[in-house]
DNA sequence: TTAAGTGCGTTTAGTTTATGGACTGACTAT
DNA sequence: ATAGTCAGTCCATAAACTAAACGCACTTAA
C-alpha cells in the first residue's frame, strides 16, 4: 500500500498518520513546541540528515502544521513555526510524554516534565470528556461511525 | 544516527518513539483498540506487507505493549492483544485522532468517533491537568528539567 | 483420499527511502 | 583575506519496504 494513499482514509487517525507517521516527523515537532526554530537547531538536536530534514519540514509547510517566517534577507533565511494547525498537537504531545514517561522503562535521571503555568504544579496530564468532564479510560469508550457529531 | 538509541533518550516523547515511530506501528495499534486480534486481519485492515507486519508485532510484543494469547495448538496459533500498557495508549489515540478529525482537511461523508459510555456523548477528547482539572493549552505549558515530580 | 481452504509466516527479488559526508552559495565577523 | 555561519543540495552506499510466491500444519468438503 503507498503511504499518502492514507490522506483520504475515513478514519481521523490514519489521516493524522498520513502526516504524522514516520520516524522524525514527530521529532521534529516535539523540537518546534520547545522553541526550536532552525534547520541547523533541528539538525544538531536531532542528528538526522540534512536530506530527511529538508523533506520532512517541506511536508509540514505543506501540510500546514508549520510556517517559514523570513527573518533575514541575504541570503534569505526562515524560521519555522508552528500555526494553530500545529499547536493543535499539544494534546497528542502531551499524552505521548506522558506514556513515554510513565509506560516506557529506562530511567534517566532527570527527565523533561511540564509545568501548567496556570496552577503551578508539575503537569501530569489525562484525557478527559467535553460532555461531561470525567477522565475518559479506555473501557468507557466505543468506537461508533458517525455523520455529523451530536 | 541509529534510530533506537532513543530508547534511552532523556525526552520522553524520544522514548515513546523508539518504539512508536514508524509508519505503521500507530495504525497496528489502532486496529487493536477496535478489537482486531489477527494476523490476518491486522494484513487485510492494513494493507502493508506481510514482512513488516510480523517485525512490528513482533516488536511490539518484545516492548510488552501486545501479547499473544494461544487461541488454537495444532499448528499454534496466537491473538494479539494489548497489555495494560498497551491499553495506556488510549489517550495518545483520542487526542490523535480529534487532531486528524479537526485538523487534517478532506470530508469523507463518515466518521469514526467515539462513544463516552459513562454520559452517552459522542466524545470530544481534551487534555486536562490532574492537579488542577482545567484543560491545558500549548500556553499554559512549559517544559522543565525535573527529578522526581511535584 | 484427494482437493481445497485457513492462518501465519518465510523467501526472494526488486524498488524505494534513508544515511552520512562532502560540497555550494551567500553572506558576516575578524 | 580568512574563517565562520546557515541553509541547503548532491551523491554513493546502506537499510527498509514491497508484492508475490511459497511452505507448513493443520481442517473441512467432496
Amino acid at each position: 500500500m503507498r503511504w499518502r494513499d492514507l490522506e483520504t482514509a475515513d478514519c481521523p487517525i490514519a489521516r493524522a498518520m498520513s502526516i504524522l507517521g514516520d520516524r522524525w516527523t514527530l521529532m521534529i515537532l516535539r523540537d518546534c513546541f520547545f522553541g526550536v526554530q532552525r534547520f541547523e537547531a533541528f539538525q544538531a538536536n536531532l542528528g538526522l540528515s540534512r536530506t530527511i530534514l529538508r523533506d520532512r519540514l517541506a511536508h509540514l509547510v505543506e501540510a500546514g502544521i508549520l510556517v517559514q517566517r523570513p527573518y533575514q534577507d541575504r541570503p534569505v533565511r526562515y524560521d519555522y513555526v508552528l500555526t494553530a494547525k500545529g499547536r493543535a498537537l499539544n494534546g497528542v504531545m502531551l499524552m505521548l510524554g506522558e506514556w513515554g514517561r510513565t509506560a516506557v522503562e529506562g530511567q534517566p535521571e532527570t527527565q523533561i516534565r511540564h509545568r501548567h503555568q496556570t496552577c503551578g504544579h508539575i503537569l501530569t496530564p489525562y484525557v478527559a470528556c467535553a460532555a461531561c468532564g470525567e477522565e475518559v479510560v479506555a473501557k468507557d469508550v466505543r468506537a461508533v461511525r458517525a455523520i455529523g457529531s451530536v
